[in-house]
This record gives C-alpha cells, sequence and structure tokens, in this order.
DNA sequence: TGTACATCAGTGAACGCGCGTTCACTGATGTAC
DNA sequence: TGTACATCAGTGAACGCGCGTTCACTGATGTAC
C-alpha cells in the first residue's frame, strides 16, 4: 500500500480513522452522537463505508467504547501512580482512593467517553477484555479488584468483606459520577463537584476500612 | 363538558391521558421511548394535539418523569414503612435503609420509570417540587434528608458528617441502581442483584454510623 | 521490467423509517341574549 | 326554551431532518506470469 499525503482512493487505515472520529463524537456528545453517519462523515468517507470494518452501528459503538474504557484505566493509573506514601498499608489504602479519584475524574473530564464506556453496552463479559486494559495491562474492573485484594493480603479487610466492598465501591464513584454529569448534580460548577467526589471517596475508604 | 363513554371530538382530559400514555411508554423502554408522536398514538390522538397541553416534547418529557420521581418517592414510603422496630435508634436506622431499599427496588422494579425520572431532565431545583412527592408529602430527596436528620437527632451521626453521608448514600444506591439496569450488571438475575442490592445498603449504613 | 487480471476498499444513490413541529382547518362545546 | 355565535380542542397533511442499511458500481492495489 502506498504511503502517501495525499487522499487516495483507499483509505490506509479506515478502521483506526472510523475509531478515531467516533471516539471524538462520543467526546462531545455522549454515546448516542456516534452514529453511523456522523462517524463516516467526520472520518470524510460515505457512509457505507464503514460496513468493511465494522458489521453494524452497534460494533463500532462497542469498539468506540472499548477506546473509553481503556482511557478509563489510564484515569485510574494516573491517579494510583500518585500514591507515593511510603508505608505499604497507606500505599494499599491510597490505592483504592486512586480507583475512585481516577474513575471520579474521568467522568467529570469527559463526560461523554465515560457515558459511551459505561451506559449500555458494556456487560461483565469484557471485564477482562484486552482492549480495554490501561497501560499496566489491567482494566478498570481488575484495577479495583487488585486493590481491594491488597488490602486483605494487608490484614485492612476481612476477606468476607471483600466482594461487597469492591461492589460498594464501584457504586458509589459511579452513582457519583452519573449524577454529577448526567443526573440531577450536573448543573453544579466543577470545583465543587471536584471537592465532593474527593470527600465521598476518602470518607468511603475510611468507613470501610474502620 | 359531555361525560360519556363514547369517542367525543374533545377528549375530556387529554393531558392527563397523554401523562399515563407517556408514562406507560417510559416503564417500557425508559426516557427515549417517550416520543411526543408515540405518546399521542398511544393516546388515540393526532401528533399535534399534543400541543395544546405541552408547549414542547421535552415539556412532556419532564412532566412524565415527574410522575416517575413521585412513584419512587411511594416506593420509599413503603420499604420505611416496614421499619416496625421499636427502639428509636433502631426505627431511625431503618427509614435510612429503607430510602436505599425503596431507591433500589423501585429502579430494578421499574428500570425504564427510574431511567426518565432521573437521567437527564432534573436538577436540584426540582428537588422540591411538589408534583414530585409521595403519599407523606415528601420528594425522594426529602426522604433521605429527613432519615439523615433523624440520625443526626439521635446522636447517631455527627452533623458535621451529615451531608457527606446524604451525599454518599445517594451516589451508592444510585450507582448501584445504575450497574444494575442500564449498566455492566444489567444482564445478571434479578435475585442476585435483590440480594447484593440489600447487602450494599445494610453494609453502608453500617459502615457510616459505626 | 512489463502486462493482464483478480481482489477488494470505497462510492453514490436509494430504500423506508420515525422524529418534532407548523399550519389552516373543522367541529363540538358552552354562553349571551 | 331556543338560537346565534365565539371559543378552542383536536385534525390531517405537510415540512425537513437524520438515521441504519442495501446495492450495483468503480477505481486503486498488488500479484502471477
Amino acid at each position: 500500500m502506498k504511503a502517501g499525503n495525499t487522499r487516495s482512493y483507499h483509505h490506509g487505515d479506515l478502521r483506526a480513522a472510523l475509531l478515531s472520529a467516533g471516539y471524538e463524537l462520543a467526546r462531545d456528545g455522549g454515546a448516542e452522537a456516534v452514529t453511523l453517519r456522523a462517524t463516516t462523515r467526520r472520518a470524510g468517507v460515505s457512509p457505507a463505508a464503514a460496513y468493511r470494518h465494522f458489521a453494524s452501528h452497534q460494533e463500532l459503538q462497542l469498539a468506540v467504547g472499548a477506546l473509553a474504557m481503556a482511557d478509563l484505566a489510564r484515569s485510574i493509573e494516573t491517579h494510583q501512580a500518585r500514591a507515593d506514601d511510603p508505608g505499604s498499608a497507606a500505599r494499599a489504602r491510597q490505592r483504592l482512593v486512586g480507583v475512585g479519584e481516577g474513575y471520579i475524574a474521568f467522568a467529570l473530564d469527559s463526560p461523554g467517553a465515560f457515558d459511551i464506556a459505561l451506559s449500555g453496552l458494556f456487560t461483565m463479559e469484557h471485564a477482562f477484555a484486552p482492549e480495554t486494559m490501561g497501560e499496566t495491562g489491567r482494566t478498570p474492573f481488575e484495577l479495583l479488584t487488585d486493590a481491594i485484594a491488597d488490602l486483605v493480603g494487608l490484614g485492612l479487610l476481612p476477606a468476607d468483606r471483600a466482594e461487597l466492598a469492591a461492589i460498594t465501591c464501584w457504586s458509589t464513584v459511579h452513582g457519583f459520577a452519573t449524577l454529577a454529569t448526567r443526573g440531577p448534580l450536573r448543573a453544579h460548577p466543577r470545583p465543587e463537584l471536584d471537592a465532593r467526589g474527593a470527600r465521598i471517596v476518602r470518607g468511603l475508604v475510611d468507613a470501610l476500612l474502620r
């Protein structure tokens, strides 16, 4: 294939171009903005061209959602990397806090991406899908369960409460993220939401480890 | 106006008929199913007729959402009424648990109604709106803050943690409800979701009051 | 190195659909006399 | 009690829109000889 900067009849890597066009649309308008026609339009291609790379509109949306999910993993990883507390107990605790902070920050920074990652298309079957992994090779769900497992390993959380703690943490940060981006809190100013999110995450981790 | 069982040219109470048609559609398909055309179709009336009663499609959706919000309040009230523990501390605790249980039960029982009540149209400005009140004359948000205030009054929760506790509770039950109805947990069997929801609510209240 | 040809990625037009909204209208209602 | 009339709730057709998907096609690519 010719590598050139001129428009060629054959696109080069249209699949990747459609995915990034779709992701841009998702960032602006959430999952429902990722229509097949808008995506091909943005990629400068006819609508039918998409069918060479995706079997249907839904498959395109799912693939865009996976990009968003991987970015969510990266956001969590970034917030976890700030955990430079030396003690291993404090570090383990901070790793869990980082999951919550990264989750909420991602939702507030990119509500549209958060929307397509988490509202509708994915199920738990995708919880370990490679295309949703961040830099560490772990998916968002794995980053959460890893953090919980560490706390159990250090004796900071009883093993028989690990699963409940995990789903509670996920529910809490997901709920706040949803209320703050699509729900009744969506009109509140960003700094207030940041502050509330931070207090919720730390307060919850405190309460669960108490 | 003639009261009759025959179809009359003038409908009688088309506004109420549109609201209940819209609510039926919402229960089946969430907010996005409440189109102006589908609603008028179900009410047996031409699309333009809706404009005698609602200024726009969005106003219709908002009014239907208020019906759903009032039903959410009723679901919470029903679950709170089961709080027949005699001691006032135990009863206060159960009133908060009832908020969470009623919230989650409503979402699992009527995911579409839950969707139109909470995803998108309402903001905190509607938190005290009369048309969203249940039988006790309180809105869902008020039922939550009342329950928290009772716990503070009884000395079970420090006053300076009341607001954080309220938003944390809301986030947690909202998150679980969302994950279980629109999110990655939506394919899980209902009994499992019921059990998880119950454990999350009780576990969270335990942790917050500990 | 040159040429015939198979492959296949993209085109462009068309399909049927449902949507929100507008408009001039019509026919039932209730009131004024 | 009867009649003329103003009111106004609902009609039906039309508007322009964007959607997902299909289809026969075309033109660029790369390979076989």
